[in-house]
DNA sequence: TTATATTATCGATAATATCGATAAAATGAG
DNA sequence: CTCATTTTATCGATATTATCGATAATATAA
């Protein structure tokens, strides 16, 4: 299995806070929840263009919103090998960070 | 200041690991050992460009190897923006993972 | 001098990320 | 029905990062 990269990483855990699926502009709103800046749109899809073709996320069709109009939605899913990966993602941080102190930040970095 | 990828991440680290500050072999042995994967040369002096030309990491000549022969050593050091970088790259990871449980990642990990 | 160990760099290519523009479908207004 | 508008998704070009294999540079030993 494969470490994600950080915006893999990103939507992927994005998608897991919404439940495990969700659709474009859903996963779009919560991304730019957690991580405080708003992603294009093209930018979003190509990345999950990426992790289907790895078999970390699949799309299905889905109904179109009731609201107004729009296109019928792709409704994108974590695979059960998405969650091994960031599983797998999440230990290769662990193991990074480990051992890292304040000291080994602290010195000279810090003056917000 | 900016997030950093999952490959400066682990440079950066290893270079903090090091006491801040290594040069090319002793950097790549210690990302061995934390990630478990022996990343090429050409890769790791590649990376250590870019971070360099964003500030991110110092080099400087340092003497030879006492030992046996060897080209002057370029001794590559962690910058005061470098960990700052570090440090927003780890805030992001906590804001992510924060609330991602177990049951977040085990429902059809193992079993389906 | 030459051989060899150590370290660093180059050059090509693949994979990812980013942006701006545009297309496709669905609904409501007229 | 036809069209304008909303929502959603996709395209195409380019920049940035990552990866590999090969090669260069430099120091010491023989």
């Amino acid at each position: 299995m494969s470490v994600l990269t950080r915006n893999e990483e990103t939507i992927m855990i994005a998608l897991c806070h919404l439940g495990g699926e969700a659709h474009g502009p859903a996963l779009h709103e919560k991304m730019t929840e957690l991580t405080g800046k708003s992603l294009v749109y093209g930018t979003l899809y190509n990345s999950l263009e990426y992790l289907i073709r790895k078999g970390l996320v699949r799309s299905r069709k889905g109904d179109p919103s009731p609201e107004r109009g729009g296109k019928r939605k792709s409704i994108y899913t974590v695979t059960p090998e998405g969650r091994e990966a960031l599983l797998e993602t999440r230990k290769l941080q662990d193991r990074l960070w480990k051992g890292m102190s304040e000291a080994d930040l602290g010195s000279g970095g810090t003056s917000e």
